[in-house]
RNA sequence: GUCCCCAUCGUCUAGAGGCCUAGGACACCUCCCUUUCACGGAGGCGACCGGGGUUCGAAUCCCCGUGGGGACGCCA
């Protein structure tokens, strides 16, 4: 049987990492498998869901380079054959009406929480042999319950948890339709995954308490059941739980931050799966070596200082055309120019090394294109007045000097030379002059680079 | 509260009873390289939650405890 996985998103916000990485699995189960990937947006609740997140959802996916094969199908658009099923297990009994008000359920949650009983339905209009129903209320919209089995126990295999029973005793006769006629989560689900085929359904570890309950209504449909893989959470850079209120950022934020999708991508994976000692793969191996029974059952905390290595380690890689495109869109977004300037392709081949983001690599190049703000420690400690005779006497040489990385280095090696110092004692204040601070790649270069009479223009300011 | 799940260095993890005096990676520390800062290279620090079993032998299997997390919606 064909693989067919899933990535069903509610558009109720941004994507952020949580979601990226199921996302990633789903999608590279399938892949490893020759199999599809699914997107469907699971957009039932009409209150919370916007059409920018569902927007938001698409960006964040088309930048990490996740396609799906089949969709975006929306629930919204399936209402008809929702219902269609709702009135069929109305009518061969695995459902039934309900006319509780909120408020009485509400009532009875508190008070079955007050007992220390685990709040749930009681039952009050689910039909029974002999059993008198409640009087049905005047003007009251019922919701439809499915009918759960009262005994017996739910148990699976979860690719990642392991065997996991559930007894039917713990769970109640959940709502498949609200009083307005449209069809729940839980009940959406079922349907999907059942009419589109899914053979895996990878999802996050919070829905461990939902497959039960979408298992009995799979049986109650005689649907074919899914394998299931739950995925634990990602806790954020302090271990603490991610949620719109902390910490849980859109994937797009990090494309902002300056982190490239592959390593983003790359990090994930390395989230909760491993192979083996590996830690960096493109996604072409990761696809080829990925597999469920690698993946840990327990939570994972986020670090963004091994993302940054694994992001330096990308920049490292990157093609330096895509590299140079990237950086000066980022440093135009500043209001700097590099046409025209210092060859930025050279330029960034003498600074990606040192770089864990693109936007560490647009700062640390800034000075190319604009003029440098001076760091007046470096400049205290490195532009002394002993220094500043030999540096003019330098300059004055290195308006004759042929403009290469040898030639520069040469002069000032001689400078060196001729006044019995250290490189150091040459280079630092050079390397103020010309970058404003005191760290650089080699200065000459950086000058090389820069450019005679940018350079020439920097030295004088101080050798004036 | 009830049910479910989880538990190896600070963090991500390897580990499917002997290969484990527990391996790798990030971070941290030291040294080397060096034109400063990085990069890179070489070392170092650092963990099997506790207690009982099972077994000749347990990080690995079982039980109990403890700790963490999740779920208990006419949200998904």
């Amino acid at each position: 049987m064909t693989v067919r996985t899933r990535f069903a998103p509610s558009p109720t916000g941004f994507l952020h990492i949580g979601g990226a990485r199921t996302a990633l699995f789903s999608w590279a189960y399938a892949r490893k498998h020759k199999g599809q990937f699914i997107l469907r947006i699971e957009d039932t609740d009409v209150a919370r869901s916007t059409p920018e997140a569902v927007e938001a959802i698409l960006d964040g996916m088309s930048w990490l380079g996740l396609d799906w094969d089949e969709g975006p199908f929306y629930q919204m658009q399936r209402m008809d054959r929702y219902k269609e099923i709702i009135q069929k297990m109305l009518a061969e009994g695995h459902a039934y009406l309900c006319y509780s008000s909120k408020e009485e359920l509400d009532a009875l949650r508190e008070c079955q929480m007050q007992e220390g009983a685990k709040p749930r339905y009681d039952g009050r209009w689910r039909p029974e042999e002999g059993k008198a129903l409640p009087e049905v209320p005047a003007g009251v919209q019922p919701v439809v319950r499915f009918k759960n089995p009262k005994t017996g126990l739910v148990e699976w295999s979860d690719m990642v948890k392991g065997h996991i029973a559930i007894s039917n005793e713990e769970l109640d006769d959940l709502i498949i339709a609200r009083g307005d006629g449209t069809p729940t989560y839980n009940f959406c689900v079922v349907v999907d995954d059942w009419e589109m085929g899914i053979t895996q359904v990878i999802r996050g570890d919070d829905h461990v308490n939902n497959t039960p309950r979408q298992i009995n209504m799979l049986k109650a449909l005689g649907a074919t059941i899914p394998q299931y893989a739950h995925l634990s959470m990602i806790l954020g850079d302090d271990g603490q739980k991610l949620s719109k209120r902390h910490g849980a950022v859109s994937v797009m934020q990090y494309d902002e931050d300056g982190y490239l999708p592959e390593a983003v991508l790359n990090y994930l994976a390395r989230l909760g799966w491993s192979h083996g000692d590996d830690e960096i793969f493109i996604m072409e191996q990761f696809c080829e070596w990925f597999d469920l029974d690698h993946i840990t059952p327990s939570a994972a905390q986020f670090n963004t200082e091994k993302l940054n290595w694994v992001n330096a380690h990308y920049i490292k890689q990157a093609d330096l055309n895509v590299l140079a495109a990237d950086i000066q869109k980022r440093l135009l977004a500043k209001g700097i120019k590099t046409d025209g300037g210092p060859d930025l392709n050279g330029v960034i081949a003498l600074y990606r090394d040192r770089a864990n983001t693109l936007n560490d690599l647009a700062a640390s190049i800034e000075y190319f294109y604009s003029q440098p703000a001076l760091d007046a420690a470096a400049a205290e400690k490195h532009l002394t007045p002993d220094i500043m005779p030999i540096m003019k006497a330098m300059l004055d040489e290195l308006t004759v000097t042929e403009w290469t990385v040898e030639a520069l280095h040469h002069v000032i090696e001689q400078t060196v030379v001729k006044n019995e110092l250290k490189f150091p004692n040459v280079a630092m204040p050079l390397r103020v002059m010309v970058t404003g601070g005191g760290q650089s790649p080699s200065v000459d270069a950086v000058m090389q680079l820069l450019g005679k009479e940018e350079t020439l223009k920097r030295m004088s300011v101080f050798c004036a």
